[in-house]
RNA sequence: GCGCCCGUAGCUCAACCGGAUAGAGCAUCGGCCUUCUAAGCCGAGGGUUGUGAGUUCGAGUCUCGCCGGGCGCGCCA
């Protein structure tokens, strides 16, 4: 028996045309030979541009550069024919046996089966959700937890090894407004009314929490409301909605947070870690349902903490990176292509939330990663060119850094848009997203859109239990198999046995199409890792489900001739298994049955 | 106004450093279950890839203009 296991059919045909360049044309000896897999069968199995990339610089015609190109070709033992074709590609058709090549090595490798080299053990640091812990987490968050964790599971599956981080904004203002929000809540239920400023946090969780703190402390953080109200400034009326109006209420809510922390002395840090607490575990929690898990939380308070913020700044101001002006402190960041210079440091002495950003980047690539990724949503977008820029004034490589954008999805029912107002607090959280439509069709459909793409995401759609969802064809391919596998009953070894001594009596076109999209998943993981594209494997699945049910329906499985039933058997649980894989990176289970 | 992203079938979207006749699903129409799960399969129709030029053996893909849409342009985070 051949060494069926050790041929990468791929490699070995790379292999014979970079032997034939050789000979061919030795000054272009270390030219890139890619192979592609013809979308036409009549194309052959493997196709070569070569001929036609080089064909100009060697001032030769591109079909007789292909033509030479073959005759130099080493005899090998998996290909069937070599032709040349069109404009001048190299089309290779390869013997049955070669085809089936994969099917041992699927079975062998089992849930290894795909695993890849390409990031050969470097680092990277991939951040994404990174939302602000005061309050539920949002469908737009969703998506890029769903995003960010399959990309996650396809680098470290390519090689990579990955650490997964949320970035807490556990330091700013934002958090000072969920524990005014809380500790307003909380005297209501104690009868002292102030009216609940508009631009607080208006969600029923606030009034959860504050119901928690009575229960622990009763009326202990009751204050007389009159000195607060006393000290605030007047809210403009609720129908106003100019500028100034909008200024005013800021100012107000402010004005509150500044009382409220006078009048609460440490109480006012219980409630505020309280209400942090409570957010992010429920955040944390809700996340890990989702089947998203992060290896570090990183506090951007631990960053003021240490002073890396401040030393941060020092050193962007040492290198003579910073300027004076109005009182503030700024970044020329126009020097590194920013549209505009930008603020690290207020006049009132606190640092912007830019000065902890460029801390924490420093901090990211003071720990050492190769790559850091970060996975913001795309307003964000310009928000690129100044964090970029204070890396390169810091004396860091920023393209270490790269930004993957993900757009905003868009939730529709009955055919018309949701409203996903924040204000209002009408939105619609991941959790009842989840909850609706369940998990797999909620990862499923986040990542089945190139990241950088609107995305519509018909709840109706998702939550049908029929052929119109994707979720459901490729776990029913799954379930098919595994019934045809119950159905039989033998063994795991017997199969592995059968790949590699009967996978020959597979010469059907839908066998050869099956085992050819199976062998295609490596490429497709690699090609997933490279482009930060977990969509490829979404499609890619779609697609091997398509060939598999496609077979299926022509072909039945177990047949009475042992040998070639034990062929085809190999061939999908081979399939199975790498439904499995796939399935598995984007965080989609496989049932057995359905 | 400036910057970034996007425009592909009726709808939602693919298209692997530029490759051969631009592909799927849904929707529409016509077929397939006494046999391993019909949540499936087979077939048909549906396109000047917004538009005009350019680059080259070759452009949905790269460059420029125009048209249309989204987002961003705070001493907010």
């Amino acid at each position: 028996m051949l060494p069926a296991m050790s041929v990468d059919i791929k490699n070995h045909l790379t292999d014979l045309l970079r032997a034939a360049l050789s000979s061919v044309a030795q000054q272009e000896a270390d030219s890139p030979i890619i192979l592609e897999r013809p979308k036409e069968a009549a194309h052959g199995d493997f196709a070569c541009n070569l001929a036609l990339q080089l064909a100009r610089r060697l001032q030769r015609n591109p079909r007789q550069l292909a033509q030479l190109l073959v005759s130099e070709l080493p005899v090998s033992p998996w290909v069937e024919k070599t032709e040349i074709a069109g404009a001048g590609f190299i089309n290779f058709s390869l013997k049955p046996a070669a085809k089936m090549l994969v099917l041992s090595t699927v079975l062998e490798a089992g849930s290894g089966f795909g695993r890849s080299k390409l990031g050969a053990g470097r680092s990277l640091q991939l951040e994404f959700v990174s939302a602000n812990p005061t309050g539920p987490l949002h469908v737009g968050h969703g998506r890029g937890a769903a995003y960010g964790a399959s990309l996650a599971a396809v680098l470290a599956f390519a090689g990579w090894d990955v650490t997964r981080e949320f970035y807490v904004n556990d330091a700013g203002r934002q958090m000072d407004i969920l524990a005014i929000s809380t500790w307003l809540r909380y005297l209501e239920e104690h009868g002292e009314r102030i009216p609940f400023p508009p631009n607080a946090y208006q969600g029923v969780y606030v009034r959860e929490m504050a119901a928690q703190i009575s229960t622990a402390h009763g009326a202990r953080l009751v204050r007389p409301a009159a000195a607060v109200l006393a000290e605030t400034p007047g809210l403009p009326e609720p129908e106003r909605d100019d500028p100034a109006a909008k200024s005013l209420r800021e100012q107000h809510l402010d004005a509150l947070i500044e009382n409220a922390k006078k009048l609460l002395g440490n109480d006012w840090a219980y409630v505020h870690d309280h209400a942090l607490t409570e957010q992010l575990a429920d955040c944390r929690d809700d996340l890990e349902t989702f089947g998203v898990a992060f290896d570090i939380w990183f506090s951007e308070k631990s960053l003021f903490d240490t002073g890396l913020v401040a030393r941060a700044v020092a050193r962007l101001e040492a290198a003579e990176h910073l300027y004076e002006q109005d009182g503030a402190k700024w970044f020329r960041s126009t020097t590194f292509g920013d549209e505009k210079d930008r603020v690290v440091q207020r006049e009132n002495g606190l640092y912007t939330y830019f000065a902890s950003d460029i801390a924490y980047h420093l901090n990211k690539f003071e720990r050492g990663f190769d790559t850091v990724i970060n996975i913001w949503g795309a307003d964000h977008h310009g928000y690129i060119p100044r964090v970029k820029g204070a890396l390169q004034a810091l004396g860091e490589d920023a393209a270490r850094l790269q930004v993957a954008l993900v757009q905003f999805a868009v939730l529709y029912r009955g055919g018309q848009k949701m409203p996903m107002s924040t204000r209002a607090g009408e939105f619609v959280t991941l959790r009842q997203l989840r909850e609706e439509v369940g998990n797999d069709a909620c990862r499923f459909f986040y990542v089945q859109r190139k990241s950088d793409q609107h995305l519509d995401f018909d709840l109706d759609l998702a939550k049908r239990q029929s052929n119109e969802n994707p979720v459901f064809y490729i776990q029913y391919a799954h379930a098919r198999i595994c019934s045809v596998l119950n159905e039989w009953q033998g063994s795991e070894e017997s199969l592995i046995e059968a790949a590699g001594e009967h996978a020959g009596l597979l010469v059907h076109p839908r066998e050869l199409a099956l085992a050819a999209r199976i062998a295609e998943f490596p490429e497709m993981v690699e090609a997933a890792a490279n482009e930060l594209a977990p969509h490829f494997i979404a499609f890619y699945l779609k697609d091997l489900a398509a060939d598999f049910h496609g077979y299926y329906n022509a072909e039945r499985i177990l047949v009475a001739e042992p040998d070639l039933c034990a062929a085809r058997l190999a061939l999908v649980a081979a399939t199975r298994q790498v439904i499995r894989n796939g399935m598995a990176l984007l965080g989609v289970s496989c049932p057995a049955s359905m």
